[in-house]
DNA sequence: TTGTCAATTGTCAGTCGCTGTCACTAGCCT
DNA sequence: AGGCTAGTGACAGCGACTGACAATTGACAA
């Protein structure tokens, strides 16, 4: 990419680059600024790209459709999801890995994307998901293709075909389901902190672990089901 | 607003209640069989309304939205696996009350809807639904929406309260996340006949039962796993 | 039968999300 | 310097959907 010439401006290469950078930054924290202000639907695609000072053609340039900028963060957060269950240690059962993996995102969401949005404007971005139907299909259509993309992986660490047993996909269903449940409840809920989030996913989180099996490499599949335990807490 | 109008619900009142009734079937039958065809996105409104010769203004007036239209038998449905549900022993345990309401649906399917649709076009529409972005966010959302009802009646014939015993909600999040993922499945698959539907379900579920507690009047909520069992197949 | 009331419907205009096209400007490369 | 091309704005158009208003038509009473 880069040829032989001075970078005049130092970091990034390429002026056309940055400014395009810029102009990406500027769209998506101005939408999700209206969005968790307006709301959602409440909220034109002419204003964002107005008030970005841009044409509306360009939004779509940079976004496909007014929801992938509604979930451009959530999107960064799944990726890192996806990176912590990647760094799992292999001992570790299929369960606790995906416990470890949501609360260690979470543990870290800061880092994550201070320099995108604020915090809290992640978490009010969260509610108005859940709240806003078009949304929220959105959101679950987006976890179901997750949740296959996760079976796999946990296919892959049991060394599994995720094809022929079904225990992948059924442990991530539970486990995407039970998730859910706890992103709706906290919405519903007067808290509307992190920590409120994380302590109830916890505790949703612990009345299904002792329900499935922990390990899985010394029962049949047929019997899959044990005393449970060995879920390291935080 | 109505005075002492003759028989408002029943089968023959006036004769601008069948007009209507003769309408809307129109537009739902139409609606489906270019659904099931074209594909849902490549069905316009305005196809649908000029094949059965009435405005587009006229479809909206009897479904909301081009999705209501797709998922009008579904809905259906939903309602007979509803009082299937209801009508389940109080004996019998939450998960094999729910299992058997499925399939006791599936095997009634034919009886449930003759009237409005062929049960093929109803499996077709199914596929439909699980191969197009828009209509499978939809129906994740309605199947969401359905959880956390069924959650409340299982609550309700266990003598649980749904907001302080998570049990039911997770149960019904599991058995739901299961019942997708078989859905998938069965779409992906190249045998898409009812038959293929039920017997996957079985399988899959089959899987989880035994995973999950299946009396929870004996047991406490915090330990909430015994040695499985119990599932009178069909 | 006829007139009145109210429900249904068609027509029209307009909003909003989204896409294709085309010309134009501005970085980038040689 | 001059050509190439990525990025953008302006414009036109499609499809889902809505509000408003007028025309039609069934229901009911005089």
């Amino acid at each position: 990419m880069t040829g032989g010439r001075p970078a005049p401006t130092g970091s990034a290469a390429g002026l056309r680059e940055q400014k395009k950078q810029r102009t990406r930054a500027a769209l998506l924290r101005t939408a999700l600024e209206f969005f968790t202000t307006k709301g959602y639907e409440e909220t034109t695609v002419d204003e964002i790209a107005e008030a970005v000072e841009v044409s509306q053609r360009t939004f779509f340039r940079y976004f496909a459709n007014k929801e992938k900028a509604a979930f451009a963060v959530q999107e960064m957060m799944e990726h890192h999801f996806v990176e912590a269950l990647r760094a799992r240690p292999a001992e570790e059962g299929p369960f606790d890995a995906l416990r470890n993996s949501v609360l260690g995102t979470w543990d870290t969401i800061g880092e994550a994307l201070t320099e995108v949005v604020p915090v809290d404007v992640y978490l009010r971005m969260l509610q108005v998901i859940e709240s806003s139907p078009t949304l929220l299909a959105a959101h679950l259509r987006r976890s179901f293709e997750m949740e296959e993309y996760i079976a796999r992986l946990i296919a892959d660490r049991e060394g599994l075909d995720v094809e022929a047993d079904p225990r992948p996909r059924v442990a991530v269903a539970s486990f995407g389901g039970v998730m859910r449940v706890t992103g709706q409840l906290w919405v519903q809920g007067k808290d509307a902190s992190l920590d409120a989030l994380r302590s109830l996913t916890v505790s949703y989180l612990d009345h299904l672990t002792p329900a499935l099996a922990t390990n899985w490499r010394e029962t049949a599949p047929s019997e899959a089901h044990r005393s449970a335990g060995g879920a390291n807490r935080a």
